[in-house]
Parts: C-alpha cells; sequence; structure tokens
DNA sequence: TCAAAAGTGTTGCGTCTACACCCATGA
DNA sequence: TCATGGGTGTAGACGCAACACTTTTGA
C-alpha cells in the first residue's frame, strides 16, 4: 500500500530531522463573506477534520518553523503569526483514542516505536488575507478547506480546545493592536472593517462611535470614492498607514473596542 | 569528582526518564519591603545566575510538570501558576557560548550524546507569598536566592528576556484579573495592597483614587483594626473574599488600573 | 421618488482624576 | 502636641455611548 508507505517514510523522517516531543499547531484566521474562517484539513483515510501542524528542524528557531510551515500550508510568507499557548496534555486526544487513530491509519503502535508517545504542541494563530491563501496539502493531507468558525466540525485531538482559546487571544488582542489590516484586502471600506470587527467580538457595534474611533487612531488613510455596491451611497476606500501603525504598536497604544 | 558524577547521572536520567527537547522555566515573583523579588539559582561549580526550571515525565500534563517542579523548588503548592510564553531560539544562549558553560562544568560534549542539542522551553510565571517561601537546592544547585528585580544581574542563557517578558505579561495581567492575593499574606492592608500594585507596574498612583476602585470591585472584606506600625493611625485590615473573587474572574472582569 | 446604506456632529451621562481635610497614634 | 500616615468625599474634566438627519445611488 503505497499510501502507507509514505506515512512511514514520513515517520522515519520525523525521528532523524525533527525535534522529537515537539509540534506546532495553528489556527489560521480568515475573513471572507461576512464570516470568521478557520482553515483545516483532512488525513487521507481518516474522515475526522483537524488543524494544520508542523515540527520544528533540529536546527531551527521556533519561530523560523512557523512561518516556514505556514508558507508550506497556506503560500503566505507575510503574515501575522503568534503564539498563543502551549498544550502539553498527555491525553491531548480527547475524541479518539491514539490507538483507534493509528488503527484507521493503518499503522501499528511498533511503526511510532523511538518516537516519544507524546508532543507538547506550540499553539500558534494566524490572522491571513483569505483571497491570497493557496491551501497546499501536504503529503497525509487529503484535503484542506476554510470552514466558517460556528461549523466547525468535532475536531481530532484537542484542536478544538485549541480553536476555543486562539479565539480568546484574538479577541483580547484586538483591544491591544489593531489587527484588522491581515484579515482585509489591502483597500477596504469603513464598514467591511466594522464587519470584522464585529464577526471577531460577536457583537454590533455602533457606526458612527466606531468610525470615530478608527479614525482617532490616526492609522487609516483615506483614499478616492468606490461605487459599485448596489444602490446605495458608495463608501470611501481606506489603507492601513503603515508608518503610523507601526509607531502605534511601538508605543504600545491601546485600541479599546 | 563526586559531583562530576552526580552531573552524569542526573543527565542519563534527562535522557530516559523525560521528555527529551522540552523544558520549562520559572519567573517565581514575590514582594517583599516593598520589592518585587524573582527567586534565582546558581548551578554548583558556575558562578552565574539562572532562573529554576525543569522538565516533563514521559507521562505527565505539562501543566502538571509545572505545579511539581515549583513545588519542588519552593515548598509550594497553591499558587498562582502561568504559562506566558515558549522560547525556542536554537542559541537560547546569549552570554556563554554553550561549550564554554560545558567546560565549567566539567563536561565535554560527548557526555551529552543522545539528548537533543536544544531544547524548546516553556516559560511560567508564578506567583507566591514571599514569607511561605522555602527554597529548596536540587541536585545541580549550589545556592538559591531571591533577587530583587532590579538587581538581576546577567543570567544565563536567556534568562534575563525571559523575566522582562514574564514582567510584561504580569503587567498587562493585572488588569484583568486581581492578582494581588497570590503575592501578599492572608490579611494585608490597603498601603500594602497599593504598594504591590505601585511596585508591579512601577508608577504611582493616588490612594484615595486606588482605595475606591479596589472595594468598588467587591472583592475585598474589611477585617478589624489593627495597630503595630509606628505612630500613625492604624489601617484596616483586609481579606480576598474568595467567592467573589472567583466570581469576578468567571466573568471575566475587567480591572483596570 | 423611494429604499437602502454611508457620511457626519452633538448632547448627556457616567467614570476617572485631581485634590484637601480630618483622624488616630506613638514619640 | 506634633509628625506621620490612614481614612474619606467632592468638583471638574474627559471620554464614551446614545442618538438623527442628510447624502448618494440604482431601481
Amino acid at each position: 500500500m503505497e499510501y502507507k508507505e509514505r506515512l512511514k517514510q514520513f515517520i522515519q523522517e520525523l525521528k532523524t530531522g525533527y525535534l522529537p516531543s515537539v509540534s506546532m499547531d495553528f489556527v489560521i484566521f480568515g475573513f471572507h463573506e461576512g464570516q470568521l474562517k478557520v482553515l483545516l484539513l483532512q488525513w487521507e483515510g481518516i474522515h475526522d477534520w483537524l488543524l494544520p501542524g508542523g515540527r520544528v528542524r533540529l536546527n531551527e528557531n521556533l519561530d523560523d518553523a512557523a512561518y516556514r510551515n505556514l508558507r508550506e500550508r497556506t503560500g503566505l510568507g507575510e503574515v501575522f503569526l503568534q503564539q498563543f499557548h502551549t498544550f502539553g496534555n498527555v491525553i491531548r486526544n480527547t475524541y479518539y483514542a491514539i490507538e483507534e487513530t493509528l488503527d484507521r491509519l493503518g499503522l501499528s503502535p511498533e511503526d511510532l516505536e523511538g518516537l516519544p508517545g507524546r508532543d507538547v504542541s506550540v499553539g500558534y494563530y494566524a490572522l491571513v488575507e483569505y483571497t491570497k491563501v493557496k491551501p497546499s496539502p501536504d503529503l497525509l493531507t487529503q484535503e484542506i478547506r476554510w470552514c466558517s468558525i460556528d461549523e466547525v466540525p468535532r475536531l481530532l485531538f484537542d484542536h478544538n480546545e485549541m480553536i476555543t482559546l486562539a479565539l480568546k487571544t484574538l479577541r483580547r488582542q484586538l483591544s491591544y493592536q489593531p489587527i484588522g489590516y491581515n484579515l482585509l484586502p489591502d483597500k477596504f471600506t469603513m464598514p467591511q472593517l466594522q464587519q470584522l470587527y464585529e464577526t471577531i467580538l460577536g457583537q454590533p457595534l455602533d457606526r458612527r462611535n466606531f468610525q470615530k474611533r478608527m479614525l482617532g487612531y490616526g492609522i487609516l488613510e483615506r483614499l478616492e470614492e468606490r461605487k459599485a455596491i448596489g444602490a446605495h451611497k458608495a463608501p470611501y476606500l481606506y489603507r492601513f498607514d503603515m508608518a503610523s501603525y507601526q509607531n502605534a504598536l511601538a508605543e504600545e497604544r491601546m485600541f479599546i473596542i
């Protein structure tokens, strides 16, 4: 069985080229059609979904590994990527027992000999621009796709928990840094930005106050008009003023919503 | 040389009983005489200081390992303990080169064979009540002691960076949770609490406003008087009302200072 | 000309800040 | 009785939240 061979080869590589007992998992957020989405994938031979993950090379910095793995999955280099928690429960698998998972993969415990029985996994969350992402499956992956945040199915291992915590962190983070620009196209309208905030926070916001506050931070640059969207007044386009933006970040200014 | 033998035995244990390539380090905060302190230790044979650390047993949850290690160092069980970052740079050693450190320990690189060349280290910070701590050195440790936060010397590895980030996290955390009670004795006065906050935040606070706010949170219980401290009006004693406190935490109420 | 969405300004309330006086105590 | 520190109340500033009308556009 060719797939099984590939799998074994993959495991062999794990034993030699990567840090044992350390892995990483990614909660990759995207925003599309008014919905917050996460990137999920499916291993071959298993019909359940899980978060994309990765491992650290022997001579690679942890954060570098994160960027590398993310690039391998999404094709994106320049993204917001941040550690949010390290998960280290022995039984991180709350859905299927490990044995059952192995069985479905067509493996026996002997195949894993020499690997530590468990990983400590560093959780990262990423904010990416939905349209720029080209999900690319790897050796083990059968399918990879976006899933709306409130339609996430039961995932393998502790990955549901990871998403929950990542979202919680993101919401909190939103008060410290204007994160929006990672999730939106270069040029966007104020209603789009507001919708993003409302989606992440899960609550409606006052249109006028929102605009006032956002402009008050002095990190947005207004461009010319934009028409298009139907029978309404055309909203302005904005762009993040990166200089002021970096400045604000450096000063650790608060962005309370 | 007996010490070297112990060291080798210790390393042997590492190879078999613990997760390879994962370690943890602790920034243990205490508060005493108006100063914020951290617990530092010194390895035998090396005159430099470093943070207490630990490793994870093969079958042990990460957080359990943290509590175990902390207990082994401080004798304390019930403390505030929280992950703040995972450090994974290949060269986490910014002071001495690893070789030099080995040399001072009387080891050669061969002694480490079989161990991965580097660790990913999960940083935890702890808030403990200064007077309750009984620092207990381990096999490798020569001395262990409290050090005022602004007199921390250059530490081995990336441990200075860890303290900096832990403190930053603590300051930020202070706005989300009233952390004070972990650092103070059961009964404390308002000026004591204020001093704690001022010390952690590194800025003076208005006495009246501070008291108003703290009482406003409804998590403090006022007790009878207290005399003692010199030729002044005796301040009230307070105690955290644990029920309301837990309640407030659960609601994720903000505690802005 | 109407419906739907976007742009903008003002008012009021509540909250935080700044500030001063009285009280208790030991020397 | 005085110096030192602790307890408390109030007035003003500020910021945020609530809110309504006008503009644009396509149907």
